[in-house]
DNA sequence: TTGTAGGCGTTATCAC
DNA sequence: GTGATAACGCCTACAA
């Protein structure tokens, strides 16, 4: 109870002279209780609780030869997509003892010539990669750590990945629609090199062949609000217009459904929207918005286990599927007559 | 260019020795280049390409005494509404050579204890608290680093805080209503003891004062899309309804406006609605969500920076107002005859 | 301008 | 069971 004037924080050999021990001694009631004696635990303990000591991370890591955090790579920490998935690996790893330190790669030039210096052993103890169009040649070098890719990929990267069953998603956007009714069906798609948009293009692709049919026009986002907006602008420039509409993500949807209806279109009656992901928000929507569920936290817990384990040095599949269901909401009808 | 079997990742001391120099040597020129000389120098970064050294950061942080991290703490990852301060939090720490570390508050029961472990100079150089329901005593105790607080505040934690301009946001709302002729004025507040619902109240109350009105009926919630439904439920139940409602978040203001035009109600024509944070989807919804403008990258940057000059000894403020603003759209009129 | 050397705080190995 | 002690990799007086 006795305070000092200089408040330094209290070190390993601090705890060893108030309980009379070694500092070994007090590094072993910590981390390997059990082969200190009773009596011995007892007093480094309360040396410690009376010294408010706790291990200095710094010296441990260096000792220990690691870092005590895991990077985490997301496109854009500001979306609410990747900040869910984020949710979920910061439960895992502080279960581990982990830090989840995490990088947004939206950023300037330079962002690519500063991965490599992330991407490093002496950075963090392993990576999370959410942002599949980096450069594969940085995770390859020996310098980094194990790394897992959860949602997007990154062509050519062999690092194990955890994914949503992108095809199957679409698969069911598809039956679903076709099963109201609807033949003529388009698609807001996100960038053309995604690579989760083509396991998509091609879930898309071969449910409709499986029903006789084939794609209708094609438009571009790239996962906002504002590029939804601007396809639904697209389409009500167009002659012919398809009755339903598969998007790559909600918030494309609801981007897209927004404009729709301000320009006095109808949904579903009008026009049927699909969107992928169920964010929160999809069900608050008028009409509620019907979607392809993917559960985010999952992945996220998913993929930092997969990183736990392979830092355990236990093999691990190079792909786990997390499976996805279609939400059934307002957003979808039989087409107009 | 010759492969060695072990792959062993460079040290300071390679480095020194194929550039034929020591490592003190090596260690100014990447800390302190202008004291070596031009030829030296020149030695040394050649050799450190050849070898691709990068600094141990363990060790830099062992002996600089830092942790080269700073811990945000936010109540939910899972939010954009913290996402996006997180973000610009991520950008001026990166500059500054920092890592952000995050850190969810909303986890199980032994969330508070672990705090104490987590507020320490050994695990990080800094905190960012984004969530104004922790215990203040945690940050008060002389292990903790230099603290900032945004958007939300601590009762009683004398760390110096960042925040949008609360009352005046809800004193622009109130305004707003009042000058589209609505008298009868409710609330869709945040939980009680929360300080930032605190303030708007603080504000609502004197800018209706001001023109001689009272609150009409207070509806709480927790920010959440779900509470805005329920607070939706509660109105359509009532008998005697306000004509506006003021929200605490855009979340909660969509929750609603999604359950009323659910049971038919009309926004703006039966009840109009003001949010507070203008999320990027606000604009996006049908009517278009009038909404006081929080800056929130803003946000996050003014605090990491603020944080960086603590961490230099320059003083700071003991709070940094961010001016906030009101996006008027759709979700507002003059109340029905 | 450069080198030498001690120490940052911890843990693992080796004795006892 | 416990205690010395030697690293872990780096930086910075101090000396040259």
């Amino acid at each position: 109870m006795n305070e000092h004037r200089t408040q330094r924080t209290a070190r390993i050999k601090d705890v060893a002279r108030i309980a009379g021990v070694s500092t070994a001694t007090v590094s072993r009631t910590l981390s390997n209780p059990d082969i200190v004696s009773e009596g011995t635990r007892r007093a480094v303990l309360e040396a410690i609780e009376e010294t408010g000591y706790s291990v200095n991370l710094s010296a441990q890591n260096l000792r220990r030869q690691r870092t005590g955090g895991i990077l985490a790579l997301a496109p854009n920490l500001a979306n609410p997509f990747f900040s869910e998935i984020l949710s979920g690996i910061s439960d895992v790893l502080r279960g581990a003892g982990l830090n989840l330190i995490v990088g947004d790669t939206a950023i300037g030039d330079d962002a690519r010539l500063r991965l490599v210096d992330y991407a490093n052993r002496s950075r963090c103890d392993g990576l999370i990669v959410l942002d599949g169009s980096l450069d594969p040649e940085v995770f390859m070098r020996s310098q980094c750590p194990p790394v897992v890719q959860v949602c997007e990929w990154i062509q050519g990267l062999a690092a194990p990945k955890v994914l949503a069953d992108n095809e199957r998603g679409a698969g069911l956007a598809v039956d679903h629609l076709v099963g109201l009714g609807h033949e003529r069906i388009g698609r807001l798609a996100g960038p053309e090199k995604n690579t989760l948009t083509q396991a998509r293009d091609s879930g898309f692709g071969r449910a409709l062949g499986r029903h006789g049919l084939v794609p209708d026009v094609v438009y571009r986002g790239d996962f906002s609000l504002a590029s939804g907006q601007r396809a639904a602008e697209q389409l009500l420039g167009a002659r012919n217009r398809p009755t339903a509409i598969f998007c790559d993500n909600d918030e494309m949807a609801c981007g897209m459904m927004g404009a729709l209806r301000r320009a006095g279109l109808q949904v579903p009656e009008d026009l049927s929207i699909v969107g992928f992901d169920d964010i929160e928000l999809s069900r608050h929507l008028t009409p509620a918005l019907t979607t392809v569920r993917q559960p985010r936290k999952a992945l996220g817990t998913r993929a930092a286990r997969t990183l736990l384990q392979q830092l355990d040095g236990v093999d691990v599949p190079n792909e786990t599927r997390v499976p996805v269901s279609l939400e059934v909401r307002e957003s979808t009808a039989p087409p107009a007559r």
